[in-house]
RNA sequence: GGUCCCUUCGUCUAUCGGUUAGGACAUCUGGUUUUCAACCAGGGAAGAGGGGUUCGACUCCCCUAGGGACUGCCA
């Protein structure tokens, strides 16, 4: 049997981080096993769907290198294959056309909530009201479910899925285990509504099938939902898929990730963060999931190692300090070029003139080693901007005294003699220097770098110097340095 | 209110009845050093609480606490 997996998120806004580490489950599995990994676009709801949100959850898919086989489904376009189900199943007697309407059903949940509010306001409830309360919060079962019972001439009706009078059921889930629940705490969902329209619940049914879905990985979100929707499948003689229900990721809270106080959009990690695709595959797949102590984990390894029993059942927290030392690996493997086309295509660095730019293009092999994300490479590239004059505060100002200004006029001559303007050549006269006077690096280091970077984070000093060119090197030495009296 | 799920260092996790409870990130100390980063050496840091079962429990069972999911003619 060829495995299929499927991500099928609605779109109603960006690509939940969340979604994201699940569609990766997904794509791993199939890809472990050699199946196929679908995408379906779930927009029944129309009024909350856009286009918008499904450009920007395939972006993100694909810049996650987590794009389907095949083009996505859009689940909009089956309502008629859906209502021909239900109808299916209406003939079956494995659903029913149930008259009661929206707004009765609604007066039940109104009416339990606020007997709720009044308990909780009041400590206590009447008997009478502890009894309608229990009943109200009871699974609804429409009298219509008795099939001897006749609809009402002409009025709207939903079909609605029959729940078994007893019994339960059980789902064995490769994350969740094996868990039971009766039939008694099952609702009989709405299949079709009153329009004809189909609902979530049959909508991802039929489609799983029709598209030969043999493992289903969702968010637990939907855990329960899979009993609900079990009783489909039994009604139409169809296969049952496998499922696994992982767990949603909090935030560093260990609260419920939040729009509003964490990055739960996955262009943030992109566009804001400045996080790399690689580095945001392996840190996902490690939350949550885990072979043996492997932290770095290739593509390669993941695909190999992959395997649903090994995921968590406990939610995990985002640590953007650990995501930020798995970037940190990857950008330094990562190709120079790319790296420079990531950083070029921020902000930051739009102000820059073509000098820097160009200074900053040719130390990236250097810089991108040395930050955590992209963001952090504008930190470590701040050496190379136009920084002149380098203002020296605090420390930087103690080094640069006047033994310390002397030196380094010292030291220029010899610089400026140089005729190969390269790391090592810079090296060996710095080094050739301070044994022609007689002191160590720290004499002549610490003033150095301070003129040169004013203090900013930067490289071995004969880098900085090879990495700014002579021109820009000599003027900021120059800037401070002062032949002594 | 009901049903179901979860709980090991600060964080992600290993352990699948017998371990000095391991690793990673973070942190602290020391070293290296011209800054930062890196690197090297070392340290501290955990089984939510309470009952059982067992020769033996982080591991199995129960209760409590805390957290979460579902309980829509939303998905």
């Amino acid at each position: 049997m060829t495995v299929v997996t499927r991500f099928a998120p609605s779109p109603t806004g960006y690509l939940h981080i969340g979604g994201a580490r699940t569609a990766l489950f997904c794509w791993l599995y199939a890809r472990a096993k050699g199946g196929k990994f679908l995408l379906r676009i779930e927009d029944t709801d129309k009024e909350r769907s856009t286009q918008a949100a499904v450009d920007a959850i395939l972006d993100g898919l694909n810049w996650l290198g987590l794009g389907g086989d095949g083009e996505p489904v859009l689940q909009s376009t089956r309502a008629g294959r859906h209502a021909e189900v239900a109808h299916e199943l209406v003939k079956r007697g494995a659903a029913y056309h149930c008259p009661v309407p929206a707004e009765e059903l609604q007066a039940r949940r109104d009416e339990a909530e606020a007997l709720q509010k009044k308990k909780a306001a009041e400590g206590s409830l009447s008997d009478a009201e502890q009894a309608r309360m229990a009943d109200l919060l009871k699974p609804f079962r429409s009298p219509w479910r008795d099939p001897a019972k006749a609809l009402p001439e002409g009025a709207p009706t939903v079909v609605r899925l029959r729940m078994p009078d007893a019994g339960e059921l059980t789902v064995s889930d490769h994350v969740q285990g094996t868990v039971s629940r009766s039939y008694a705490d099952l609702d009989e969902l709405i299949l079709l509504r009153s329009d004809g329209t189909p609902t979530y619940m049959l909508a991802v049914v039929v489609d799983d099938h029709d598209m030969g879905v043999t493992h289903v990985i969702r968010g637990d979100d939907h855990f329960l939902n899979t009993f609900r929707q079990l009783p489909i499948y039994h009604g139409m003689g169809w296969a049952q898929p496998e499922y696994s229900h992982v767990p949603l990721i909090h935030g560093p809270d260990g609260k419920k990730l939040a729009k509003r106080t964490n990055a739960v959009a996955v262009d943030v990690y992109r566009d804001e963060l400045g996080y790399l695709p690689e580095a945001m595959r392996n840190y996902l797949l490690r939350l949550g999931w885990s072979h043996g102590d492997d932290e770095i984990i290739s593509d390669a390894q993941a695909i190999e190692w992959f395997d649903l029993d090994g995921l968590n059942k406990a939610p995990a927290r985002l640590d953007f300090v650990k995501l930020d030392s798995v970037n940190k690996h990857y950008m330094a493997l990562a190709d120079d070029q790319r790296v420079f086309d990531l950083w070029a295509a921020r902000p930051e660095a739009a102000g820059l003139s073509a000098d820097e730019t160009a200074r900053i293009r040719d130390a990236i092999g250097h810089l991108k080693t040395r930050a955590a994300n992209i963001v952090g490479l504008g930190e470590q590239a701040k050496f190379l901007t136009n920084i002149r004059p380098i203002q020296l505060s605090g420390k930087a100002a103690d080094q640069v005294n006047a033994e310390a200004k002397a030196r380094l006029a010292a030291l220029l001559p010899g610089l400026e003699g140089l005729t190969d303007w390269s790391e090592p050549v810079i090296k060996d006269e710095i080094a050739r220097f301070c044994s022609a006077n007689g002191i160590g690096m720290g004499k002549i280091g610490p003033a150095l770098r301070a003129v040169l970077t004013g203090g900013a984070p930067a490289p071995d000093i004969a880098l900085v110097l090879a990495l700014l060119g002579r021109n820009e090197a000599f003027a900021r030495i120059r800037d401070h340095a002062q032949a002594a009296a």
